[in-house]
DNA sequence: AAACACATCAACCGCCCGTGC
DNA sequence: AGCACGGGCGGTTGATGTGTT
């Protein structure tokens, strides 16, 4: 359709994005919050799409995130919110306080894909491959969507701001998922809890998503009493401060950023800085 | 020690949905 | 009621790091 590109893309810069420009985000939206996405970058002074900007701090930037990979908690509930879910990342993430949608759908395609698939198990349907009817082609098997999960749209988590991912909930006596404790390695004393304990109610975004994976705001950062989402600028939790700061930077960003010895490739599980995309954020700024 | 292959994550793209005019 | 715009979501790709040969 002809829709306008969500920006004029002469002089959009792509790719990584480099510490300054994440201060200058950072720095605009302490100080302005986000009206609307497209003029954040021009008032910002980047040279990058609004759309872009958003990602930016909606995956990587935004205080409230954890860092590191999901724990066995997090990857259960996940897998059983997919099982309902299908493919709503966005959704499941608001399941997970401090996860993005992103961050959540690259560890299903990278672990939690392929240990399914080696336990013999459907990722898609959640049903034993030998079972699903065209488990012939797996590229095939994974392009048409899986029917049980779709229906389950409406399907609001409890508003309790408990998570229940026991059978109580409707629409499981169609799904034989797989149990949780067939999936991860190490069965936990307490499965009950959602992931990332600490953080009370998942303020889910609404039903639509809201603004991308609303988190619980006692999550990271105890500060955080507001939302990020649509939260006055000078509300931001401190350690968004952290990021004009260099002394403060190490102690702090342990907090932040627990760290879960990265397993690996890319730039996952270390220290954002020190893996930092554009090259190693050195806080001596003098490299800049 | 070097090269190759694999794994992982960050970012981009296009489409859809909701809201405002 | 219809149109346009902005924001959000899911899928895909590219870049980088790690492990193996």
């Amino acid at each position: 359709m002809g829709r306008q590109p969500c920006c004029d893309k002469v002089g959009v810069k792509k790719g990584p994005w480099t510490a300054e420009e994440d201060q200058k985000l950072v720095g605009f939206l302490l100080t302005h919050g986000h009206c609307c996405w497209r003029v954040v970058p021009k008032l910002a002074g980047l040279l990058r799409c609004g759309k872009s900007c958003r990602l930016r701090w909606t995956n990587y930037l935004r205080p409230d995130l954890k860092r590191g990979l999901l724990s066995d908690d997090e990857e259960r509930l996940v897998i059983d919110l997919h099982a309902r879910l299908g493919n709503r990342w966005s959704k499941i993430a608001a399941q997970l306080p401090g996860r993005t949608d992103n961050e959540i759908k690259n560890h299903w395609n990278t672990h939690i894909r392929k240990k399914l698939v080696r336990m013999g198990i459907d990722p898609v349907t959640h049903l034993p491959l030998q079972e699903a009817p065209a488990a012939a082609a797996p590229g095939e098997q994974e392009s048409h969507l899986p029917p049980p999960p779709a229906p389950q749209q409406e399907h609001q988590p409890p508003s309790d701001g408990g998570l229940v991912l026991q059978e109580d909930d409707a629409g499981e006596e169609d799904l034989p998922m797989i149990q949780a404790h067939e999936i991860t390695t190490v069965p936990p004393a307490a499965p009950t809890a959602p992931a990332a304990s600490n953080c009370g109610s998942v303020s889910s975004a609404s039903a639509s998503g809201g603004s991308a994976s609303v988190v619980s705001p006692s999550c990271s950062s105890s500060a955080s009493a507001s939302a990020v989402s649509g939260v006055e600028a000078t509300e931001w939790p401190e350690p968004l401060y952290l990021f004009g700061t260099d002394g403060i930077m190490d102690a702090a960003w342990d907090d932040l950023f627990p760290v879960t010895g990265g397993g690996g490739g890319g730039m996952g599980g270390v220290d954002p800085f020190d893996g930092y995309p554009g090259g190693g954020f050195d806080q001596d700024d003098d490299s800049m």
